[in-house]
DNA sequence: ATGGGTAAGTAAATATTACTCACTAAGGTA
DNA sequence: TACCTTAGTGAGTAATATTTACTTACCCAT
């Protein structure tokens, strides 16, 4: 009961001002890199005041992980949904990549976050938001190992290797996108990296 | 007369304050994030005062890239000594890959510059280490066309998905050591990248 | 119902820190 | 000698992240 009333707790929706702050982040992050942003700024378009940023959140930084935790939530569940009912290891793989760089380029935001905003400071490793990334990559890793396994994937490929070909080649792709706002047909560049990419890793 | 003096004047050796300054910070970047390290930190390091920072660098950030620079200039000429005696395109590419990946193994602070440190900001883009960087991506890019040219690589390959996947793939690879100081077998490593993407890029 | 505890939110003070500005000292040069 | 330029100083200022003491509203157990 005890347990069962914190569990509750726990999963209950957020106070509606922790949520305008997150969106207020997000929001302003279209426009504007982290760094630029002052808390001024994020509580105004919140409508709260600053002082209730750090209730919710240790730090600024904090507030960003958690808003990446986020977005990295309905990141997975999506990715998830894409590649369960496929077989093959290469065909998992390839909607990975797809997919991935699909969803970067649909919500900026988040790979903005992602992969130039956070990686400099030591914090963010230990947030809950790197340990979606932990699982996301141990994903890869599994099927990539799977692949091996069942003769998709050549014995002789470094399964870290490949993942990191992989996760460089989908994140430098959506650089150009992320930063100078350039289109993206990921289509196209997706089946231009798994051409690359498979090519040597397929057997 | 006019336009040589000026001349003389900007290739003459940087006053030492400024010099200080740089490896200051530099030295400071063994330790802490670009973020954690206070104007105050790098003067005293250098053994200045906080003004004279402002009067070589626009701000803080220019320091940054200016520093990025001066990293930059070595690590280009290195590549370049590198691959120049090289026939083969492959080969060259090969061969930036390892010299590149070995140049970022054994200076971290460079590494860590470049792949975490400075791409949040707009103005970095205008910087003149970013035009170091559009040099050595060009570099690659004409490596790659010149081995569709003459039949190294498959021309049905994308000149830029394969860039992207190279500089993906090393730069990817070596996040782990410039982040979290894990050791890095840069040959072992570089080798299997290489087999991964150009058993499907070489014809 | 009511009063005590807790969660949500406020407003103003504080402390850090990037950046500015008016100044000095030391060559070099005409 | 007088002057100009370059290197450097040190005390400020302003922006802004964070802290603290406080108020309000709501839930639930007596």
């Amino acid at each position: 009961m005890e347990s069962e009333k914190r569990n509750t707790q726990l999963l209950r929706t957020p106070p509606p001002g922790k949520i305008k702050i997150m969106n207020a982040l997000s929001e302003l992050m279209r426009e504007k890199d982290f760094n630029s942003i002052t808390t001024a700024d994020i509580a105004t378009t919140a409508g709260v005041t600053e002082g209730l940023i750090y209730k919710y959140f240790r730090d600024k930084k904090d507030l960003l992980y958690q808003v990446l935790n986020g977005h990295f939530q309905t990141f997975q569940n999506y990715i998830v949904s894409k590649i369960e009912t496929r077989k093959s290891s290469i065909e998992k793989l390839s909607i990975i990549i797809k997919t991935t760089l699909k969803s970067y380029s649909i919500n900026r935001v988040f790979a903005r976050i992602l992969l130039l905003e956070v990686r400099n400071s030591p914090n963010y490793f230990e947030s809950d938001a790197y340990d979606m990334v932990k699982i996301y990559s141990r994903t890869i890793l599994d099927i990539i190992n799977q692949g091996i396994k069942e003769g998709e994937i050549k014995d002789d490929i470094d399964p870290h290797a490949l993942r990191q070909v992989m996760l460089g080649s989908i994140e430098h792709a959506c650089l150009g996108e992320v930063i100078f706002g350039k289109d993206l047909d990921t289509d196209k560049v997706s089946e231009h990296i798994c051409n690359i990419i498979f090519r040597g890793a397929k057997k």
